[in-house]
DNA sequence: ACTATCATGTAACCCGTTACATGATTTA
DNA sequence: TAAATCATGTAACGGGTTACATGATAGT
Protein backbone atom coordinates (compact mmCIF):
# COMPACT_ATOMS: atom_id res chain seq x y z
CA UNK A 1 0.00 0.00 0.00
CA UNK A 2 1.00 3.81 -0.52
CA UNK A 3 0.27 4.57 2.88
CA UNK A 4 3.39 6.01 3.46
CA UNK A 5 1.21 9.58 3.32
CA UNK A 6 2.00 10.49 0.12
CA UNK A 7 1.18 13.97 1.03
CA UNK A 8 1.79 16.16 -1.91
CA UNK A 9 2.76 18.32 1.14
CA UNK A 10 5.42 20.62 -0.67
CA UNK A 11 6.10 22.40 2.27
CA UNK A 12 7.05 25.92 1.97
CA UNK A 13 10.46 27.21 2.92
CA UNK A 14 9.20 28.74 6.11
CA UNK A 15 7.90 25.40 6.78
CA UNK A 16 11.36 24.31 7.09
CA UNK A 17 12.53 27.41 8.86
CA UNK A 18 10.35 26.07 11.64
CA UNK A 19 11.52 23.20 11.92
CA UNK A 20 15.01 24.11 12.12
CA UNK A 21 14.14 25.66 14.79
CA UNK A 22 12.49 23.10 16.47
CA UNK A 23 14.85 20.35 15.91
CA UNK A 24 16.85 22.96 18.17
CA UNK A 25 14.20 23.56 21.04
CA UNK A 26 10.24 23.04 21.25
CA UNK A 27 8.20 25.92 21.14
CA UNK A 28 4.82 27.73 20.78
CA UNK A 29 4.13 29.51 18.03
CA UNK A 30 4.87 32.55 19.86
CA UNK A 31 8.11 31.52 20.53
CA UNK A 32 9.36 30.99 17.28
CA UNK A 33 8.01 33.88 15.79
CA UNK A 34 10.70 35.75 18.63
CA UNK A 35 12.92 33.35 18.22
CA UNK A 36 13.33 34.32 14.48
CA UNK A 37 13.68 38.08 15.36
CA UNK A 38 16.91 37.02 17.46
CA UNK A 39 20.17 37.60 16.58
CA UNK A 40 21.15 34.31 15.10
CA UNK A 41 17.85 33.73 12.87
CA UNK A 42 17.28 36.81 10.98
CA UNK A 43 18.07 35.36 7.96
CA UNK A 44 14.78 34.06 8.01
CA UNK A 45 11.86 36.15 9.80
CA UNK A 46 8.53 35.81 9.37
CA UNK A 47 4.85 37.20 11.09
CA UNK A 48 3.30 35.69 13.55
CA UNK A 49 0.27 35.15 11.62
CA UNK A 50 2.00 33.23 8.89
CA UNK A 51 3.94 30.32 11.72
CA UNK A 52 0.28 29.80 13.12
CA UNK A 53 -0.71 28.95 9.76
CA UNK A 54 2.24 27.22 8.49
CA UNK A 55 2.25 25.22 11.76
CA UNK A 56 -1.33 24.18 11.27
CA UNK A 57 -0.01 22.95 7.74
CA UNK A 58 2.95 21.46 9.11
CA UNK A 59 0.98 19.73 11.60
CA UNK A 60 -1.22 18.05 9.31
CA UNK A 61 1.20 16.96 7.18
CA UNK A 62 2.34 15.05 10.98
CA UNK A 63 5.63 16.99 10.82
CA UNK A 64 4.84 18.32 13.97
CA UNK A 65 2.89 17.67 17.26
CA UNK A 66 1.94 19.78 20.10
CA UNK A 67 1.39 19.30 24.03
CA UNK A 68 -1.58 21.39 25.22
CA UNK A 69 -0.45 23.41 28.29
CA UNK A 70 -2.45 26.22 30.13
CA UNK A 71 -1.88 29.64 28.21
CA UNK A 72 -2.15 32.89 29.66
CA UNK A 73 -4.65 34.04 27.24
CA UNK A 74 -8.66 31.97 26.56
CA UNK A 75 -6.76 29.90 24.81
CA UNK A 76 -4.29 27.02 25.76
CA UNK A 77 -0.98 27.21 24.39
CA UNK A 78 0.78 24.96 22.38
CA UNK A 79 4.01 23.52 22.58
CA UNK A 80 5.32 22.29 19.36
CA UNK A 81 7.80 19.41 19.00
CA UNK A 82 9.39 17.88 15.42
CA UNK A 83 8.55 14.19 14.79
CA UNK A 84 10.84 12.20 13.30
CA UNK A 85 9.16 12.58 9.61
CA UNK A 86 9.53 15.95 10.25
CA UNK A 87 13.10 15.60 11.27
CA UNK A 88 13.53 13.43 8.04
CA UNK A 89 12.19 16.05 5.80
CA UNK A 90 14.08 18.49 7.57
CA UNK A 91 17.23 16.41 6.63
CA UNK A 92 16.62 15.38 3.39
CA UNK A 93 16.18 19.46 2.57
CA UNK A 94 18.97 20.50 4.00
CA UNK A 95 21.23 19.07 1.23
CA UNK A 96 18.97 19.71 -1.71
CA UNK A 97 20.91 23.24 -4.03
CA UNK A 98 18.64 26.48 -3.62
CA UNK A 99 17.29 27.16 -6.68
CA UNK A 100 18.91 30.91 -6.88
CA UNK A 101 16.82 33.06 -5.88
CA UNK A 102 16.06 36.73 -7.46
CA UNK A 103 17.75 39.22 -5.47
CA UNK A 104 16.08 42.37 -4.69
CA UNK A 105 17.41 45.32 -2.76
CA UNK A 106 16.14 48.37 -2.40
CA UNK A 107 19.05 50.41 -1.03
CA UNK A 108 21.37 48.97 -4.13
CA UNK A 109 18.04 50.05 -6.70
CA UNK A 110 18.69 53.63 -4.81
CA UNK A 111 22.04 53.97 -5.40
CA UNK A 112 21.59 52.55 -9.69
CA UNK A 113 19.41 55.62 -10.10
CA UNK A 114 21.22 57.90 -8.09
CA UNK A 115 22.39 59.95 -10.52
CA UNK A 116 19.33 61.46 -10.81
CA UNK A 117 18.91 62.44 -6.96
CA UNK A 118 20.01 64.80 -4.51
CA UNK A 119 23.73 64.60 -3.50
CA UNK A 120 22.96 65.76 0.00
CA UNK A 121 20.41 63.77 0.86
CA UNK A 122 21.98 60.63 -0.45
CA UNK A 123 24.44 61.32 1.74
CA UNK A 124 22.08 61.30 4.78
CA UNK A 125 20.43 57.88 3.66
CA UNK A 126 23.47 56.02 3.11
CA UNK A 127 24.48 57.36 6.93
CA UNK A 128 21.61 56.07 8.32
CA UNK A 129 21.87 52.45 6.28
CA UNK A 130 25.78 52.90 7.43
CA UNK A 131 24.69 53.16 10.98
CA UNK A 132 22.40 50.21 11.05
CA UNK A 133 24.75 48.01 9.25
CA UNK A 134 27.65 48.91 12.02
CA UNK A 135 25.21 48.14 14.51
CA UNK A 136 24.21 44.49 13.48
CA UNK A 137 27.98 44.36 13.14
CA UNK A 138 28.92 45.16 16.44
CA UNK A 139 25.93 42.64 17.28
CA UNK A 140 27.60 39.64 15.34
CA UNK A 141 30.96 40.17 16.62
CA UNK A 142 29.53 39.84 20.12
CA UNK A 143 27.47 36.94 19.55
CA UNK A 144 30.41 35.53 17.54
CA UNK A 145 33.19 36.07 20.60
CA UNK A 146 30.24 34.52 22.93
CA UNK A 147 30.34 31.23 20.51
CA UNK A 148 34.09 30.89 20.47
CA UNK A 149 33.94 30.89 24.24
CA UNK A 150 32.92 27.50 24.94
CA UNK A 151 34.31 24.06 23.65
CA UNK A 152 34.80 24.41 19.39
CA UNK A 153 32.13 23.15 17.61
CA UNK A 154 31.45 20.36 16.53
CA UNK A 155 29.57 18.82 13.69
CA UNK A 156 26.26 17.19 14.81
CA UNK A 157 25.80 19.61 17.31
CA UNK A 158 23.70 23.18 16.84
CA UNK A 159 26.38 25.82 17.09
CA UNK A 160 27.61 24.32 14.05
CA UNK A 161 24.85 25.65 12.83
CA UNK A 162 25.48 29.20 14.73
CA UNK A 163 28.58 29.45 13.89
CA UNK A 164 28.02 28.87 10.14
CA UNK A 165 25.34 31.39 9.71
CA UNK A 166 27.11 33.89 12.00
CA UNK A 167 29.93 33.71 9.94
CA UNK A 168 27.74 35.01 7.13
CA UNK A 169 25.93 37.63 8.55
CA UNK A 170 29.57 38.83 9.78
CA UNK A 171 30.95 38.88 5.86
CA UNK A 172 27.96 40.14 4.94
CA UNK A 173 27.59 43.52 7.00
CA UNK A 174 31.27 44.08 6.56
CA UNK A 175 30.48 44.11 2.74
CA UNK A 176 27.39 46.42 3.50
CA UNK A 177 29.38 49.09 5.99
CA UNK A 178 32.47 48.93 3.60
CA UNK A 179 30.02 49.70 0.91
CA UNK A 180 28.50 52.93 2.22
CA UNK A 181 31.54 53.64 3.12
CA UNK A 182 32.58 53.86 -0.68
CA UNK A 183 29.26 55.35 -1.75
CA UNK A 184 29.43 58.04 1.00
CA UNK A 185 33.19 58.99 0.08
CA UNK A 186 31.86 58.98 -3.92
CA UNK A 187 29.11 61.54 -2.74
CA UNK A 188 31.14 63.99 -1.15
CA UNK A 189 33.72 64.01 -3.71
CA UNK A 190 30.47 64.75 -6.05
CA UNK A 191 30.32 67.73 -3.51
CA UNK A 192 33.74 69.73 -3.54
CA UNK A 193 35.56 68.25 -5.98
CA UNK A 194 38.31 70.23 -5.04
CA UNK A 195 40.87 68.13 -3.10
CA UNK A 196 40.68 64.46 -5.22
CA UNK A 197 44.67 63.87 -4.52
CA UNK A 198 44.99 64.82 -1.28
CA UNK A 199 42.63 61.27 -0.39
CA UNK A 200 45.10 59.15 1.55
CA UNK A 201 43.43 55.73 1.01
CA UNK A 202 40.57 54.09 -0.42
CA UNK A 203 40.28 50.82 -0.49
CA UNK B 1 -7.80 73.06 -5.47
CA UNK B 2 -5.87 69.37 -4.96
CA UNK B 3 -6.81 68.32 -8.50
CA UNK B 4 -2.90 68.06 -8.79
CA UNK B 5 -3.76 64.77 -9.37
CA UNK B 6 -3.24 62.91 -5.83
CA UNK B 7 -3.77 59.36 -7.53
CA UNK B 8 -3.14 57.78 -3.73
CA UNK B 9 -1.00 55.70 -6.30
CA UNK B 10 1.78 54.22 -4.15
CA UNK B 11 3.58 53.19 -6.99
CA UNK B 12 5.43 50.02 -6.07
CA UNK B 13 9.14 49.74 -5.83
CA UNK B 14 9.14 47.36 -8.97
CA UNK B 15 7.14 50.67 -10.22
CA UNK B 16 10.57 52.71 -9.31
CA UNK B 17 12.54 50.40 -10.81
CA UNK B 18 11.24 50.46 -14.06
CA UNK B 19 10.76 54.44 -13.82
CA UNK B 20 14.77 53.83 -12.70
CA UNK B 21 15.17 52.13 -16.33
CA UNK B 22 13.03 54.95 -18.21
CA UNK B 23 14.93 57.19 -17.16
CA UNK B 24 17.95 55.92 -18.71
CA UNK B 25 16.26 55.03 -22.06
CA UNK B 26 12.82 54.86 -23.47
CA UNK B 27 11.88 51.08 -23.46
CA UNK B 28 9.61 48.35 -24.61
CA UNK B 29 8.07 46.31 -21.34
CA UNK B 30 9.58 43.66 -22.92
CA UNK B 31 13.30 44.83 -23.26
CA UNK B 32 12.76 46.28 -19.67
CA UNK B 33 12.35 42.71 -18.65
CA UNK B 34 15.53 42.02 -20.25
CA UNK B 35 17.12 44.89 -19.19
CA UNK B 36 16.89 43.28 -15.55
CA UNK B 37 18.72 39.98 -16.96
CA UNK B 38 21.73 41.66 -17.54
CA UNK B 39 24.90 42.74 -15.35
CA UNK B 40 23.90 45.74 -14.01
CA UNK B 41 20.44 45.44 -13.14
CA UNK B 42 20.48 42.04 -11.26
CA UNK B 43 19.29 43.24 -8.00
CA UNK B 44 15.98 43.88 -9.01
CA UNK B 45 14.29 41.25 -11.48
CA UNK B 46 10.60 41.31 -12.54
CA UNK B 47 8.80 38.76 -14.88
CA UNK B 48 7.25 40.37 -18.26
CA UNK B 49 3.76 39.71 -16.88
CA UNK B 50 4.30 41.60 -13.54
CA UNK B 51 6.40 44.66 -15.79
CA UNK B 52 2.74 44.82 -18.30
CA UNK B 53 1.02 45.28 -15.09
CA UNK B 54 2.85 47.57 -13.77
CA UNK B 55 3.47 49.68 -16.91
CA UNK B 56 -0.25 49.94 -17.25
CA UNK B 57 -0.93 51.60 -13.79
CA UNK B 58 2.37 53.52 -13.88
CA UNK B 59 0.64 54.64 -16.93
CA UNK B 60 -2.49 55.97 -15.85
CA UNK B 61 -0.93 57.29 -12.72
CA UNK B 62 0.56 59.58 -15.48
CA UNK B 63 4.57 58.61 -15.18
CA UNK B 64 4.87 57.26 -18.07
CA UNK B 65 3.91 57.64 -21.51
CA UNK B 66 4.21 55.36 -24.91
CA UNK B 67 4.75 55.72 -28.67
CA UNK B 68 2.95 52.94 -30.66
CA UNK B 69 5.01 51.60 -33.13
CA UNK B 70 4.95 48.49 -35.36
CA UNK B 71 5.45 45.44 -33.74
CA UNK B 72 6.33 41.89 -34.74
CA UNK B 73 3.58 39.98 -33.03
CA UNK B 74 -0.32 40.87 -33.51
CA UNK B 75 -0.54 43.65 -31.42
CA UNK B 76 1.63 47.16 -31.86
CA UNK B 77 4.84 47.17 -29.89
CA UNK B 78 4.77 50.22 -27.12
CA UNK B 79 8.06 52.08 -26.38
CA UNK B 80 7.38 53.65 -22.99
CA UNK B 81 8.77 57.18 -21.63
CA UNK B 82 9.67 58.34 -18.49
CA UNK B 83 7.01 61.41 -18.07
CA UNK B 84 8.28 64.79 -16.44
CA UNK B 85 6.03 63.73 -13.16
CA UNK B 86 7.42 60.33 -13.10
CA UNK B 87 10.67 61.66 -13.05
CA UNK B 88 9.85 63.91 -9.97
CA UNK B 89 8.17 60.85 -8.21
CA UNK B 90 11.49 58.53 -8.97
CA UNK B 91 13.79 61.68 -7.66
CA UNK B 92 11.50 61.81 -4.53
CA UNK B 93 11.67 57.93 -4.09
CA UNK B 94 15.37 57.71 -4.53
CA UNK B 95 16.44 59.52 -1.55
CA UNK B 96 13.79 58.47 1.16
CA UNK B 97 15.19 56.08 3.68
CA UNK B 98 14.04 52.26 2.21
CA UNK B 99 12.64 50.95 5.85
CA UNK B 100 15.08 47.87 6.78
CA UNK B 101 13.37 44.45 4.40
CA UNK B 102 13.74 40.92 6.32
CA UNK B 103 16.63 39.24 4.87
CA UNK B 104 15.85 35.95 3.53
CA UNK B 105 18.37 33.53 2.58
CA UNK B 106 17.45 29.68 2.27
CA UNK B 107 21.04 28.81 1.83
CA UNK B 108 22.12 30.59 5.17
CA UNK B 109 19.01 29.08 6.26
CA UNK B 110 20.20 25.36 5.32
CA UNK B 111 23.71 26.30 6.99
CA UNK B 112 22.00 27.01 9.97
CA UNK B 113 20.56 23.92 10.28
CA UNK B 114 23.41 22.17 8.59
CA UNK B 115 24.60 20.13 11.79
CA UNK B 116 21.60 17.61 11.66
CA UNK B 117 22.51 16.62 7.49
CA UNK B 118 25.35 14.66 5.38
CA UNK B 119 28.59 16.61 5.19
CA UNK B 120 29.39 15.06 2.22
CA UNK B 121 26.14 16.39 0.30
CA UNK B 122 26.20 20.05 2.20
CA UNK B 123 29.87 20.29 0.51
CA UNK B 124 28.90 19.21 -2.53
CA UNK B 125 25.73 22.04 -2.31
CA UNK B 126 28.24 24.65 -0.86
CA UNK B 127 30.97 23.51 -3.97
CA UNK B 128 28.00 24.54 -6.58
CA UNK B 129 26.97 27.42 -4.69
CA UNK B 130 30.41 28.43 -4.98
CA UNK B 131 30.61 28.19 -8.43
CA UNK B 132 27.97 29.98 -9.05
CA UNK B 133 29.40 33.16 -6.93
CA UNK B 134 32.70 32.93 -8.55
CA UNK B 135 30.43 33.25 -12.08
CA UNK B 136 29.67 36.61 -11.16
CA UNK B 137 32.39 37.46 -9.24
CA UNK B 138 34.07 36.69 -13.09
CA UNK B 139 31.11 38.84 -14.34
CA UNK B 140 30.93 42.02 -12.50
CA UNK B 141 34.66 42.33 -12.76
CA UNK B 142 34.75 42.53 -16.67
CA UNK B 143 32.03 45.00 -16.33
CA UNK B 144 33.70 47.21 -13.80
CA UNK B 145 37.02 46.64 -15.86
CA UNK B 146 34.99 47.79 -18.96
CA UNK B 147 33.65 50.75 -16.97
CA UNK B 148 37.11 52.03 -15.71
CA UNK B 149 38.18 52.58 -19.01
CA UNK B 150 35.94 55.33 -20.42
CA UNK B 151 36.21 59.14 -18.80
CA UNK B 152 35.61 58.63 -14.73
CA UNK B 153 32.26 58.82 -13.77
CA UNK B 154 30.66 62.53 -13.25
CA UNK B 155 27.69 62.78 -10.74
CA UNK B 156 24.43 63.29 -12.91
CA UNK B 157 25.37 60.12 -15.22
CA UNK B 158 24.01 56.95 -15.57
CA UNK B 159 27.63 55.92 -15.30
CA UNK B 160 27.41 56.66 -11.63
CA UNK B 161 24.83 54.40 -10.63
CA UNK B 162 26.71 51.72 -12.99
CA UNK B 163 29.59 51.94 -10.54
CA UNK B 164 27.67 52.07 -7.57
CA UNK B 165 25.17 49.03 -7.84
CA UNK B 166 28.46 47.40 -9.45
CA UNK B 167 30.81 47.80 -6.49
CA UNK B 168 28.15 46.62 -4.25
CA UNK B 169 27.59 43.43 -6.35
CA UNK B 170 31.16 43.07 -6.20
CA UNK B 171 31.51 43.55 -2.98
CA UNK B 172 28.78 40.92 -2.46
CA UNK B 173 29.76 38.35 -4.25
CA UNK B 174 33.65 38.21 -2.80
CA UNK B 175 31.50 37.41 0.90
CA UNK B 176 29.76 34.66 -1.10
CA UNK B 177 32.59 33.30 -2.18
CA UNK B 178 34.79 33.83 1.45
CA UNK B 179 32.00 32.07 2.93
CA UNK B 180 31.37 29.10 0.90
CA UNK B 181 35.29 28.68 0.77
CA UNK B 182 34.83 28.86 4.79
CA UNK B 183 32.13 26.48 5.15
CA UNK B 184 33.63 23.95 2.64
CA UNK B 185 36.92 24.43 4.91
CA UNK B 186 34.19 23.63 8.20
CA UNK B 187 33.13 20.37 6.45
CA UNK B 188 36.21 19.16 4.97
CA UNK B 189 37.90 19.01 8.58
CA UNK B 190 34.79 17.54 10.29
CA UNK B 191 34.73 14.52 7.55
CA UNK B 192 38.36 14.11 8.60
CA UNK B 193 39.50 15.21 11.41
CA UNK B 194 43.43 14.09 11.55
CA UNK B 195 45.09 16.45 10.25
CA UNK B 196 43.73 20.01 11.43
CA UNK B 197 47.04 22.18 10.54
CA UNK B 198 48.05 20.63 7.34
CA UNK B 199 45.17 22.46 5.57
CA UNK B 200 47.15 24.64 2.85
CA UNK B 201 44.32 26.18 0.49
CA UNK B 202 41.67 24.20 -0.81
CA UNK B 203 41.06 25.75 -4.29
C1' DA C 1 -4.77 53.38 34.56
C1' DC C 2 -1.92 52.12 30.85
C1' DT C 3 1.41 49.60 28.41
C1' DA C 4 4.18 45.48 27.46
C1' DT C 5 4.57 40.57 27.16
C1' DC C 6 2.52 36.18 26.35
C1' DA C 7 -0.59 33.65 23.44
C1' DT C 8 -3.78 32.21 19.59
C1' DG C 9 -6.17 32.80 15.63
C1' DT C 10 -8.90 34.93 10.96
C1' DA C 11 -9.43 37.94 6.84
C1' DA C 12 -8.16 41.25 3.34
C1' DC C 13 -4.86 42.56 0.47
C1' DC C 14 -0.39 43.06 -2.26
C1' DC C 15 3.38 41.26 -4.72
C1' DG C 16 5.42 37.77 -7.42
C1' DT C 17 5.55 33.32 -10.09
C1' DT C 18 3.75 30.13 -13.35
C1' DA C 19 0.91 28.92 -16.80
C1' DC C 20 -2.13 30.11 -20.58
C1' DA C 21 -2.83 32.50 -25.09
C1' DT C 22 -1.35 34.66 -29.61
C1' DG C 23 1.66 35.41 -33.46
C1' DA C 24 5.51 37.38 -36.71
C1' DT C 25 10.48 37.05 -37.86
C1' DT C 26 14.93 35.18 -37.71
C1' DT C 27 18.23 31.49 -37.10
C1' DA C 28 19.85 26.67 -36.71
C1' DT D 1 11.00 22.24 -39.73
C1' DA D 2 11.91 23.44 -35.25
C1' DA D 3 13.60 26.66 -32.08
C1' DA D 4 14.66 31.13 -30.32
C1' DT D 5 13.73 36.02 -30.08
C1' DC D 6 10.53 39.75 -30.10
C1' DA D 7 6.18 41.36 -28.31
C1' DT D 8 1.77 41.79 -25.62
C1' DG D 9 -1.44 40.47 -22.54
C1' DT D 10 -4.82 37.53 -18.70
C1' DA D 11 -5.71 34.29 -14.85
C1' DA D 12 -4.75 31.27 -11.03
C1' DC D 13 -2.20 30.59 -7.19
C1' DG D 14 1.20 30.98 -3.32
C1' DG D 15 3.62 33.55 0.17
C1' DG D 16 3.86 37.57 3.05
C1' DT D 17 2.18 41.79 5.48
C1' DT D 18 -1.21 44.32 7.94
C1' DA D 19 -5.13 44.72 10.39
C1' DC D 20 -8.75 42.73 13.16
C1' DA D 21 -10.14 40.14 17.34
C1' DT D 22 -9.57 38.21 22.18
C1' DG D 23 -7.74 38.11 26.77
C1' DA D 24 -4.67 37.05 31.04
C1' DT D 25 -0.70 38.68 33.79
C1' DA D 26 3.04 41.69 35.16
C1' DG D 27 5.27 45.96 35.39
C1' DT D 28 5.35 51.36 35.20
Amino acid sequence: MSSTTSTTSTTSTLGFAILALLARADSTGYEIASRMRNPVAYFWTASHSQIHTDLQRLLSAQMVAYDRAPGPGPQDKKVYTITAKGRDALREWITTPPRPQPERDELVLKSYAAWLADPAALMEMFRTALHRHEERLAEYERAWASLEEGAPPLFGTPKFGNMAALRCGLGYERHRVEWCRWMLDQLSRSLNPSCEAAKPNDE
